[in-house]
DNA sequence: AAAATATAGTTTGTATACGAATTATATTTA
DNA sequence: TAAATATAATTCGTATACAAACTATATTTT
């Protein structure tokens, strides 16, 4: 069986997170906002004001995908794009008033989801889980970077 | 805090899923197919000849994603759709000779791949993991399930 | 059997992911 | 300091996700 680690640990970590991104498009629905969108509000919420760029690493989300969520997080007068003073090339991201509200909305609303989503599930296990989350991560976080230094070469 | 679950458990799920979906695309780029093609041809290879509708199922692709995703393979001639005799609505889908020798090359290979991933993990804990990502799933499936019935009321 | 309903698959529209090219500005090097 | 290189952000092209509308065919209801 060559492709048991595969479809083990790959394809239902994968098909895991499409499902949570799904459920909770559908309870963000009524907020006019998404799940992607929601990840980088909450950032922003959680960092003050930083640069697209700061805020594009500390979200995990590429820039070109970014740029696009920030004016959409724009046209709902959630965020806001401010000129950098220090530098010309880039932009300090602001979370308006109306921005802060949803966050303090939304977040207790999403975590009584993932109570129902977690029902039933033992605290140590989860704990686990975040730790080997944890662990799969950063090891491909390592594999990634290896891979990207040896195209430089 | 009143984000922790979300946090923990939701957004590290979905990170974790992009990264793994990242390197592995890095990684099947030399053999033309995606991450998704490959879930699906290998669904495809372990099931034989299928409908459509029990391939999307059975590979968790919308209909919609699985026309393109299948528009994609057949030009590379890695599956076919051939005319259901007994409903002319539904296509069975082949894996072409073609097909299957990918498979059976980039299986193995994956595998590896998914080696390096799991480096370091106990096997105990990974298969703790994969019991909660388990769980997790079948609980979502659950309220998915509950949103879809209420919806059509 | 005709009408109503359900189903298989495609198409369309919007959001996301991400590599590559592009533009404007900074920083480093010769 | 002029030239080369690096960086921040946008744009472009391709792939995926998914809801909704649509087409063709099956199945069920009356």
């Amino acid at each position: 069986m060559f492709m048991s680690m595969d479809k083990a640990i790959g394809s239902a970590s994968v098909r895991l997170s499409k499902k949570i991104a799904r459920i909770v498009n559908h309870h963000l629905k009524e907020f006019n906002i998404t799940t992607e969108q929601w990840a980088v509000l909450r950032t922003l919420y959680e960092s003050g004001l930083i640069t697209q760029k700061t805020l594009s690493e500390r979200s995990d989300k590429d820039k070109a995908t970014l740029t696009k969520i920030l004016d959409l997080l724009e046209k709902h007068a959630y965020t806001e794009r401010v000129q950098n003073p220090e530098d010309r090339r880039s932009f300090l991201i602001q979370i308006t008033v109306k921005g802060s509200r949803l966050v303090e909305e939304v977040g207790p609303y999403l975590n009584e989801v993932y109570g129902e989503i977690i029902e039933g599930i033992d605290q140590e296990k989860l704990s686990l889980y975040q730790e080997v989350l944890t662990s799969l991560e950063h090891n491909i976080d390592t594999l990634l970077v290896y891979e990207s230094n040896r195209k430089k070469e």
